[in-house]
DNA sequence: AGCACGCCGACT
DNA sequence: GTCGGCGTGCTC
């Protein structure tokens, strides 16, 4: 057993298989599948991924491991074959599955450094000068000299050597600690031996008196004896004290005190719902429950209860958050709760404090994890339930490569470990209503919400005659009594700018000219704080322009209302009002989003304004009144979804007013207010609107009815991208049944990004066993290289993103 | 992905 | 003649 199999960190179609290596005499015993190691591959280091230990291999001249980078495996077997499967299902490779399983931290960062073997004799003066001060200099450095080419050819006559590094991101982050082996009478004695002038050695020594046996870390100790390094320095030299790294994890929670909470008492809607949740954990079987339950019916209680059962029986259970930040009020309560056995995961960690939140859990420091999509992943071995919160939400979909579905891969994971699955939502995605309508999920339903409070009442305002009747502001004339009587009750209010889909582009206003990015087909993005024009594709830049380029007219100016008008708007509307606004630029900072709720929910503003990142999770009690300001703005997006998301985003954000003891009132304005999704919003009847939005769907030949799978070519040459697409096609409409529906080829919806040309192949389909196969050896075919070298092929199974 | 190898056009 | 462009194929 000396072979390891090794998946290399190289992401192409011809290295997605395992490469054999010697394994050295001295790691032979400690070298196990799910362990990174850094091999040779080509000329270079890579890292890579032991799947595999064997004594045979039919490749004859093997290489050996360089290094392990691991001393236990960083993926057990369930993991290794849930990559497995991800790779058939989403169609990624196999080391883009590991990767996405583990922190970013343990992703390998290369470096190429060139040092000097034998000095004297470089012939290149300039060269042999840069060596004298360094042996060994990155080739960066090497770059910025401009000495690149003389190096080389330095390295080609051997006296000067290329090295490539693997570097691990990852650091675990030491804190020196201080103790002595001494017994008190000991140090008394060597207190006494020192001169009467240490006396900030004394006092360190008289700390260790104090506390015998114990460790402290040098930090603290130096506080306590107000002392100074240098003496602590001293003792350490006597070998009076000694020192020892203590591996400790950074722990982004550390200022917050959590009041510990016990359970609630359950409603008896509440007590409905948990008991089937409740059977399946007893008898141990996979089950997915959509828990159904309207905006503030205590879902949070039935998952908390529920994981109290899991943790009791010496389980594990995951829990996925929508972009977790966004509610420290959730982690809040998990942490309430289960105190120190809770890991948090999620993007606003740096990724020093993810590592340490994953190692805890891979340590089994921790029972209950709760984070963002990929939570999903957590290393642990004895899962007992899976949650995922606002099932709805499209960010559980990953839009770039491995493109998986955070519920697809909770439902796996499930039927590995025979444990329940709970989905919870107040507007179920279609897909998983429909599945529990079909009874492949248990629905669970919580009808009332649990201060038996009303719904808040909405109100639909028609944009459109707030117009006619003379009134060009952004707040229809009621909205704006309804604010101007809650700042003076002292009530709360927020504010919700719906403002995808129609982001701030620039347009003459004499011409109608548009400013668009000249590498990709699409407007750019206007940013008041730089004054400059972006490109969200290819991140193109350029000054904002003062005149029209095309007709020369002053009158260019920015379109698309910006939460910095509406708060300009505010303050000359009604100046007494305090006004927090929220949105990207407000928030970039860390830590940023917590503050700005904590100052909103100690009532240090009137009123919350800001994008869709305020419309989930938020629960304060004196919010009477939500405004939507303009409900419609991604209903008329080219997306078969976007009825679907503007009644969730409307619901939700609804579900904001009237918690608690005060009746909260919602308006929405709109320019469509006949839309079903914006009526049956306003009524907040999620069924109604489910049989609507189903028969669009079965016309449309969409999801639920059917499944999609979208291919997308692009190619610098325009004729070149289309006639692949079409051949492409052909093959497709070849390969699978005539119940299958294959549309295109048709240009993207953006039909070119950074100069590469974009068509797309979309495949409606129910049942095609074909499918993977077919899209596989596309895959192969083109996007290896040779004659197809410039063309790039993008394969997505269940698309949410249609560009 | 990188890198070497090999084949063609533009220079000292 | 050679330097360097890029197209092609390989990495245990």
């Amino acid at each position: 057993m000396n072979i390891a199999s090794v998946i290399v960190d190289v992401p192409t179609m011809q290295t997605d298989r395992p490469f054999d290596y010697l394994i050295p005499e001295k790691w032979s015993q400690m070298i196990q599948p799910g362990m990174r190691v850094i091999v040779p591959f080509g000329s270079r280091n890579v890292q890579g991924y032991v799947v595999k230990v064997k004594d045979h291999s039919s490749f004859p001249q093997l290489k050996a491991i360089r290094e392990p980078m691991d001393v236990v495996p960083v993926l057990n077997q369930e993991l290794m074959d849930l990559a497995d499967w991800l790779t058939k299902t989403t169609l990624c490779f196999k080391v883009s599955a590991y990767q996405a399983m583990l922190p970013a931290a343990m992703k390998a960062k290369y470096e190429k450094r060139f040092a000097a073997v034998n000095e004297e004799k470089i012939a290149d003066e300039k060269v042999a000068e840069l060596f004298k001060k360094k042996k060994e200099i990155t080739w960066e450095e090497g770059e910025k000299a401009g000495l690149l080419t003389s190096i080389q050819k330095e390295v080609k006559a051997g006296t000067v050597e290329l090295i490539y590094k693997v570097k691990s991101k990852g650091n675990k982050k030491t804190v020196r600690m201080i103790g002595t082996r001494l017994s008190a009478e000991e140090l008394s004695e060597a207190a006494s031996r020192l001169k009467g002038n240490a006396v900030k050695q004394k006092r360190l020594i008289d700390v260790f008196k104090q506390h015998p046996g114990e460790m402290i870390s040098a930090k603290e100790l130096l506080e306590n004896a107000n002392s100074t390094s240098s003496s602590l320095q001293a003792l350490i030299q006597k070998g009076i004290l000694y020192e020892e790294q203590k591996e400790v994890y950074r722990d982004p929670y550390a200022q917050t005190d959590f009041e510990k909470t016990s359970p609630f008492p359950l409603t008896d809607e509440q007590r409905k719902a948990i008991s089937p949740i409740i059977e399946a954990l007893e008898e141990e079987k996979h089950e997915t429950f959509l828990l159904y339950g309207v905006t503030g019916s205590g879902k949070t209680e039935i998952y908390l209860q529920s994981i109290q059962k899991v943790l009791e029986k010496g389980k594990e259970a995951i829990v996925l958050v929508p972009e977790i930040s966004l509610t420290p009020q959730m982690v809040h309560r998990f942490k309430s709760r289960f105190g120190d056995d809770v890991a948090v995961l999620h993007s606003g960690l740096s990724i020093g404090e993810k590592y340490d939140e994953w190692r805890k859990i891979l340590k089994k420091e921790a029972k209950v994890v709760v984070g963002a999509r990929s939570a999903i992943f957590a290393p642990f071995e004895n899962i007992g339930i899976i949650i995922i919160d606002e099932e709805h939400e499209t960010s559980y979909k990953q839009e770039e490569t491995p493109r998986y579905h955070a519920r697809d891969v909770a439902i796996k994971r499930a039927q590995h470990f025979n444990c329940p699955v709970i989905l919870g939502s107040a507007t179920p995605s279609l897909e998983s209503f429909a599945r529990a309508q079909k009874g492949v999920y248990h629905l669970l339903t919580l009808k009332n919400r649990m201060n038996h409070r009303d719904l808040p009442e909405v109100e639909i305002v028609d944009m459109r005659e707030e117009l006619r009747a003379g009134n060009r502001s952004i707040f229809s004339r009621s909205l704006f009594e309804k604010l101007k009587d809650r700042v003076e009750k002292g009530e709360q209010t927020v504010l919700l700018l719906n403002r995808r889909g129609h982001s701030s582009f620039v347009m003459c206003r004499d011409c109608g000219y548009v400013v668009q990015c000249p590498h990709c087909d699409i407007s750019l993005t206007y940013h008041h704080f730089s004054n400059e024009m972006k490109c969200h594709y290819c991140g193109y830049e350029t000054i904002a322009p003062s005149v029209c380029p095309e007709c020369g007219s002053p009158y260019i100016r920015y379109f698309g209302t910006g939460t910095q008008k509406v708060e300009e708007e505010l303050g000359k509307l009604l100046p007494e009002a305090r006004v927090i606004r929220m949105d990207v630029d407000t928030t970039r900072k860390k830590g940023a989003h917590e503050t700005l709720l904590r100052q909103f929910s100690e009532g240090k503003a009137d009123i919350l304004l800001g994008t869709q990142m305020i419309a989930k999770g938020l629960d304060f009690p004196n919010i009477t009144l939500v405004g939507v300001l303009s409900a419609d703005t991604m209903l008329h997006l080219p997306d078969f979804r976007s009825s679907e998301k503007t009644f969730q985003l409307l619901t939700q954000v609804s579900g904001r007013a009237g918690r608690h003891e005060l009746q909260g009132e919602v308006v929405v304005q709109t320019y469509t207010p006949e839309h079903y999704s914006i009526q049956l919003a306003g009524q907040q009847n999620f069924e109604r609107f489910y049989q609507r939005e189903m028969i669009m769907r079965k016309l449309g030949s969409y999801p639920p009815f059917y499944y999609l799978a979208l291919v997308n070519v692009s190619h610098e040459d325009p004729l070149v991208a289309a006639s692949v697409t079409e051949k492409i096609t052909k093959f497709i409409r070849s390969r699978l049944s005539n119940k299958t529906v294959v549309l295109g080829p048709t240009a993207s919806p953006i039909p070119r990004i950074n100069n590469r040309y974009r068509y797309q192949c979309l495949i409606k389909y129910k049942h095609e066993p074909m499918l993977s196969d077919t899209l596989k050896s596309i895959l192969e075919q083109y996007n290896g290289q040779g004659s197809y070298s410039h063309l790039q092929i993008a394969v997505d199974i269940n698309p949410f993103v249609m560009m």
